[in-house]
DNA sequence: TCCGACCCATAAGATAGGCTAATGATGACG
DNA sequence: CGTCATCATTAGCCTATCTTATGGGTCGGA
């Protein structure tokens, strides 16, 4: 005779809702939905053949088995976590290398980084700019943020965010305006082209443009250079949404028109299939979701 | 920030391959496959980053970040399970009561109990026996073995086993013969018939023999006591295999003719579906599965 | 006293993770 | 050397788990 355990997910969830009291507090804790912390619980009753909740009107209570058997628990998934955390310490410096592009890297990534940073001290972050795809066949870079199409199919890929372009510029560039009214008056400014994103004339025809010519103005080949030109008042640029966030934020950059049209292109994270799971990797990986999420409400 | 923690699956069974120190041997322990032991803690290792176990031609050893893992693991399941036991013990004074029938309460369940006794001493075992299928209705019963077709679509069902029938009489019947040559042979005996049974004339003709006169003998409704009467010499029975089991085997019955039939009736497990996964319902079905299948063994 | 907010329960359907079966690889042991 | 014992790997199935959507019940505020 082994030892006798309940499924051991329901016990987890179950010590979860014993300290927060609450089936909805323990499915944010669990990142999951408040059924699943339900359906869990009731198996976990169900398999001991004991209920170990009241169910109040507003409320939850444990019951006397309840309680006595959630103290335990708690110890022992404490015991868990300490050992887990311990075993990730010891194992070496454990560092995690990310490679983007410069302008993600400069405009998005670097700012961000120390949230993460500050919740897992115990990782060294190393970010790597480059402007070609990792093959990651040197084992040099863990996990790479890369925009495109989403197609690697060697690769665990994940996508992040999905990207909006929309006209910006530096807030004195319209002369005391906020806004234009029309799309047409785009044609008074000078404009600034991105290589890496849209043709100016492919954006003016969605937002109903046509006829402005699109094709005066500076031409750079870098995004960064160009929300720096934006900034400095050269022009109208398109800006993609994830990188000009902070500036537009910040208020060194302004929307003029508020149409925005959304990029065949997205940004995603790969790595290797095999370290898809690793905890270093996917903590990465669900804080750069959780973080985009957060920079794209602006545009919702 | 919750607590960091592997997959819940995959932790528990690192626990059991480093007590065992051997992925076999766990597999047995949690009632698995080998190949599901080597999937989770392969899972495991990926997860954190870090191999625990160093893989030599026959056996395995920990390695050193593994032997830190594994001790802190065994305290915190120990925990649980000594909880679980308590919860289980206090939960005021546990009961499982059995229906069957008289004949494989008595042929064949009762004979055995007392080996599920022993492993789950706190819990109170009643077996009612009674002719009839129990309703459930009056909550009295946690659980059923019948003996029929499966077919019970408001239940819980597990098949325990299939039955063979075959003929069976007292080792002094045959006059220092231990076998009969031919089907035919059965002729110079008298029968007896078992109504719960199939008719000796389904049995002879599958076996070859339907030109022997099968109407000879005595009937009852009554396995155990048509049983009874084999054993004491009245004549050749068709014995269900596992009701004569034991008898076989302590040499009160003996086998005159070894072709078998398979019954289109097989033996279940039945209980209410929100009974299902109870802790002792479920430790009692599988423990009928377990003996069921040693029995059926000397029939293999 | 009616409405909205907050909680947990339940049903139905989708999905992912775990399991199995089969087979491979490796080295030991007789 | 062949055989056995042990762990690894692959592919596919299946079931437990999760989600979405909904409902019922209660409390508090307008």
């Amino acid at each position: 005779m082994g030892r006798r355990l309940p499924p051991l997910i329901s016990l987890r969830v179950f010590e979860a809702v014993a300290r927060h009291l609450s089936f909805t507090k323990a499915a944010d804790e669990l990142h999951v939905t408040q059924a699943a912390v339900s359906h869990q619980v009731k198996k976990l009753e169900e398999w001991l053949g004991e209920p170990l909740f009241l169910r109040l009107n507003r409320s939850i209570k444990l019951t006397k088995a309840g309680a006595a058997y959630a103290k335990p628990l708690t110890r022992a998934y404490d015991l868990m976590a300490e050992a887990t955390d311990a075993l990730l310490q010891d194992a070496g410096p454990q560092s995690l290398s990310i490679s983007t592009f410069d302008s993600i890297a400069a405009g998005w990534l670097a700012p961000r980084i120390k949230t993460f940073q500050a919740d897992y001290p115990e990782v060294g972050i190393k970010i790597v700019t480059s402007n070609r795809f990792s093959n990651f066949i040197d084992n040099e870079i863990e996990a790479e943020i890369r925009y495109g199409d989403g197609d690697w199919p060697a690769l665990h890929v994940t996508k992040i965010a999905d990207e909006q372009i929309f006209p910006v510029c530096g807030p004195g560039l319209l002369g005391g305006k906020q806004v234009l009214k029309t799309v047409q008056e785009i044609g008074s400014y000078p404009l600034i082209h991105d290589e890496m994103v849209m043709e100016w004339a492919d954006w003016l025809e969605a937002a109903g443009g046509s006829d402005v010519d699109a094709d005066r103005g500076l031409r750079f080949n870098h995004s960064h250079i160009v929300i720096q030109a934006a900034i400095n008042g050269e022009g109208i640029a398109l800006g993609r949404s994830l990188l000009v966030a902070d500036e537009i934020t910040a208020g060194r950059l302004i929307r003029p028109f508020d149409f925005q049209m959304q990029s065949m292109f997205s940004y995603y994270m790969v790595c290797p299939k095999e370290l898809a799971d690793q905890v270093w990797v996917s903590a990465f990986r669900d804080w750069l979701i959780a973080e985009a999420q957060q920079t794209m409400a602006l545009y919702a």
